[in-house]
RNA sequence: GGCCCCAUCGUCUAGCCAGGCCUAGGACACCAGGUUUUCAUCCUGGCGACAGGGGUUCAAAUCCCCUUGGGGUCACCA
């Protein structure tokens, strides 16, 4: 049994983190704590050309923002810094170094072209598209010569025979024949390593004994464990995630949907609904519970319950985790939560809002169990902002008012009898209670004044008490409404 | 196409490893009804799956094999 267990998340900052990293960070974050363990963050920025510091600085910020902390990593330091991949580079080539004098690896001089004639060649013969290993039998002098020359080269790795058999904590034993890993390239032409191989050396240097990763990166492995081997090093414990899938069951995209965490995020939805979506992704706490806290995912996560099928990522449900997120929560932090995106959607300024904090808590408390995201409640409230005269209707809204044929006489004597009601403003219990009794007074089914009311006064078919929202748009707005409401359902 | 992985309701899954307790449980979605001024919430009910075929066994969703289907991967990206 592995006493102290020491798991890690390498993103690459060549993009935002993708909503399975994300799944992939919670998991191993959750089994290193769940055990005593630490939980490392290392930056895989070994591809120059599309890692950005701004987007190391976004993955950062997503990880904690989903509530994960780590123990060692690039902004917090640790007993194996550097924790950025391109700052262990002179520890990558001596290690290259060291297995190219142990015969574990050889130079290639073949160019791009002839791999690219190769390729075309095997294509055409349907074989195994893999390099010829034509280098590997050159005589050493022969390679000094061309190295002399200053004939560029990489460094391939040296696959022996056999096969290669690895524990997976998910799926059981795998095993791959070695003839189906290619002699892969380990150091490039320009003398920066590869991913595959930096990952083994800076896996080892950091002492990583569990390395759990998408299943995308079962196939490479074989190429990982035979690096171990050539390094005399113990295998770690593997683990490969089941994909998350897009609708098309294939593996998430954005063709199908949302595939950033930050796109949820800006989305509204709330940071504990995206975690406990992201652990029903492949796991289950116990088949009969779907809402719980990270605290007892931490508890009861393990690795070996991690299914082993792909998961469709589906809004519907992940929507309805938001909501409930939202309803069991207290007005005072939707109102927090909500803010940003009232104010982003341009309905009002946050210090607007916060100067009328107590109305705007009545106003959420009003919405909280119709919205799902915080994005939706600014949908939402947005009516309340509008200038009447630019109050726009719903086709649902004004079709339902216009169903009933006195609308426009009921909303005059309505407005009549309510204009000396509100004239000191909206108590929304007894002007309720009044308003009942005058719709019976009037022989009126209920629906023929509430209709046209709320289309007059929101534009929607649908929403909260309207006397309530008379209250939040205070007795002049209400009567402007109901004015304009006459003219426009007429 | 080669290799690898996978296979329970439309979707997420429990059950499988240690075969009987499964006439397969929960949740989302959907449908119907109730509550409500509307919408939403909430409550009640309904629909709905062990991919197929062989074995092994007294007994298989659970173990084995095959087929079929789906996915991943085949870079001097990670």
């Amino acid at each position: 049994m592995v006493q102290n267990i020491r798991v890690r998340f390498a993103p690459s900052p060549t993009g935002k983190l993708h909503i399975g990293g994300a799944r992939t960070a919670l998991f191993n974050w959750a089994y290193a704590r769940g055990r005593g363990g630490k939980f490392v963050l290392r930056i895989e920025d070994t591809d120059p050309e599309r890692s950005t510091f701004e987007n190391e600085v976004a993955i950062l910020q997503g990880l904690r923002g989903l509530g994960l902390d780590w123990d060692e990593g690039p902004d917090v330091g640790g007993p194996h810094a550097p924790y950025h991949q391109k700052d262990r580079i002179a520890r990558h080539k001596e290690l290259a170094q060291v297995l190219l004098e142990k015969g574990w690896a050889y130079r290639c001089f073949c160019t791009r072209e002839r791999l690219e004639v190769l390729n075309q060649e095997l294509t055409a013969k349907k074989e195994r598209l893999a390099y010829d290993r034509r280098c590997r039998g050159l005589a050493a002098s022969e390679v000094e010569a061309r190295v002399a020359q200053g004939e560029p080269f990489v460094l391939r790795f040296a696959v022996p025979d056999g096969k290669t058999a690895f524990k997976d904590l998910v799926r059981g034993d795998v095993v791959f024949g070695n003839e189906e890993v290619e002699d892969w390239v380990m150091v490039r032409s320009d003398g920066n390593p590869t991913y595959n191989f930096v990952v083994v050396c800076d896996d080892i240097d950091m002492g990583i004994t569990h390395v759990f990763r998408g299943e995308e990166h079962l196939v490479n492995t074989p190429k990982q464990v035979l690096l171990y081997k050539a390094f005399d090093s113990a295998q770690p414990e593997f683990g490969h995630l089941p994909l998350m899938l897009g609708t098309d069951k294939k593996k998430l995209s954005k063709r199908t949907g949302d595939t950033a965490l930050q796109d949820y995020i800006d989305r509204g939805f709330p940071r504990e609904a995206i975690i406990n979506f992201l652990c029903l992704q492949g796991w289950a706490l116990d088949g009969a519970t779907d809402i719980f806290s990270l605290e007892q995912f931490v508890e009861k996560f393990d690795i070996k319950d991690v299914s082993k099928a792909g998961a469709v990522f589906d809004i519907d449900k992940f929507m309805w985790l938001a909501g409930e997120y939202i309803r069991t929560g207290t007005v005072e932090s939707l109102a927090d939560a909500s803010l940003p995106f009232v104010v982003r959607k341009g309905l009002a300024t946050a210090d607007e809002l916060k100067a009328r904090r107590e109305w705007y808590l009545a106003v959420v408390a009003g919405v909280k169990e119709r919205v799902r995201t915080y994005a939706e409640l600014a949908d939402q409230i947005a009516y309340l902002f509008v200038d009447d005269e630019k109050l726009t209707y719903d086709e649902a809204a004004e079709k339902g008012a216009k169903k009933h044929e006195r609308r426009v006489e009921i909303l005059r004597t309505f407005l009549d009898w309510l204009r000396p009601q509100i004239a000191h403003g909206v108590q929304p219990e007894p002007l309720r209670n009044a308003a009942k009794q005058w719709v019976a007074d009037n022989n009126l089914e209920m629906p023929a004044l509430f209709q046209p009311l709320r289309c007059a006064l929101t534009g929607q078919a649908g929403g909260p008490d309207l006397f309530d929202t008379m209250a939040w748009l205070s007795s002049a707005r209400t009567l402007r409404r109901i004015e304009l409401g006459i003219e426009r359902l007429a």
